[in-house]
DNA sequence: TGATCCTTTCAGAATCTATTGGAAGGATCG
DNA sequence: CGATCCTTCCAATAGATTCTGAAAGGATCA
């Protein structure tokens, strides 16, 4: 017994979030909870999801927990009740910040981290090469040098962006326009 | 025969790179290409990959087109040889312009045509619903119209920074910091 | 034209990831 | 305490993706 015009936008959107999140790492059914949640007008319990996506509670119950570990849903104690239910966090820019906050600290770093690694193996080595070797140093070292500064920059801007949110945002917007001119 | 202290690094990067790939929606593979293609100081060709990366010919011709398609990497002819070569864009800022246009291309624009339609579904219904579902409605009407908004100011900022690029940029950080202050 | 060299394609195999369903673990209640 | 209700874990399996290797397709050369 489904209401059919409603639900018709809300399956789609679900659908759709859910294609979005496989081609990150998210997968399909994460990001269909998600979903799912972000638009419930209020906090659902395990057999909800488990009948709403039509998928087993086991499966439900595992991503609910990784949505909560990446801190995009949370936890609610509906009183009177013993099941435990989830509400999504509903500001896109804190959605945002978590996510990018996440994703900075599982893919940047380490590459951060990796990189220096190499640099350090590099200059190391360097007085001990010559000719094509050395050659070829000098061309490691340029090329990672630029991506290190490539992701701290944008590291930097990153954290600027979460932290003048929408407002401050905009107002960039706009100034940035300026200098395009 | 390898040059054991340059490659080490070199192969620490690529083994990095390719993970970090897989993270997103990359394979694996074709993330190590990639990277070998960066580092490299002259274009190589698929005998070149295939042996450095030990993967098989049909993999590495796959990858590499897809590469290609990609914008990240281009075709070189070497004259007095028949074989094609690969090397990777080398501006960092440029592989960042080409990803997240390709990104946004593939993974915002139907997200957002998605909420579009989704938006006129409850536009059309609205006016003949009523209790619950009026309200619904109009939970579902905030919930897509936030997203909508945060995902259009989001195009407009990446496209501004890719257009005034690194130097643009640190200076926008510049204004950033003086706000949050 | 035939020989050579290189690239692409693709069906099947291997590998990796997600999902299920049942069993085990904890709470809370009377 | 046992009964009930709910959550989590996990081994087996289903499903999806990636990779291989061989065959076919194109170029270029003498």
């Amino acid at each position: 017994m489904p209401q059919p015009p409603l639900d018709a936008a809300k399956n789609l959107f679900i659908r759709r979030w859910g294609e979005m999140g496989a081609s990150w790492g998210i997968s399909r059914t994460m990001a269909e909870i998600h979903a799912l949640l972000y638009l419930a007008s209020a906090p659902l319990c395990t057999d909800d999801v488990m009948d709403q996506l039509e998928v087993s509670r086991g499966n439900v119950s595992m991503n609910l927990r990784q949505l909560v570990n990446w801190g995009l849903i949370h936890r609610v104690h509906q009183r009177g009740d013993r099941k435990e239910y989830f509400e999504a966090e509903q500001d896109v820019w804190q959605m945002f910040e978590t996510i990018t906050r996440e994703r900075r600290r599982r893919e940047v770093e380490p590459i951060l981290e990796t990189i220096d690694r190499c640099r350090s193996t590099i200059d190391r080595e360097k007085p001990s090469l010559k000719g094509e070797n050395l050659k070829q140093a000098r061309v490691y070292e340029k090329r990672f040098d630029e991506m290190v500064r490539f992701f701290e920059l944008m590291n930097k801007v990153f954290n600027l962006m979460t932290r003048v949110g929408p407002t401050g945002l905009k107002r960039m917007a706009g100034v940035l326009e300026k200098l395009v001119k």
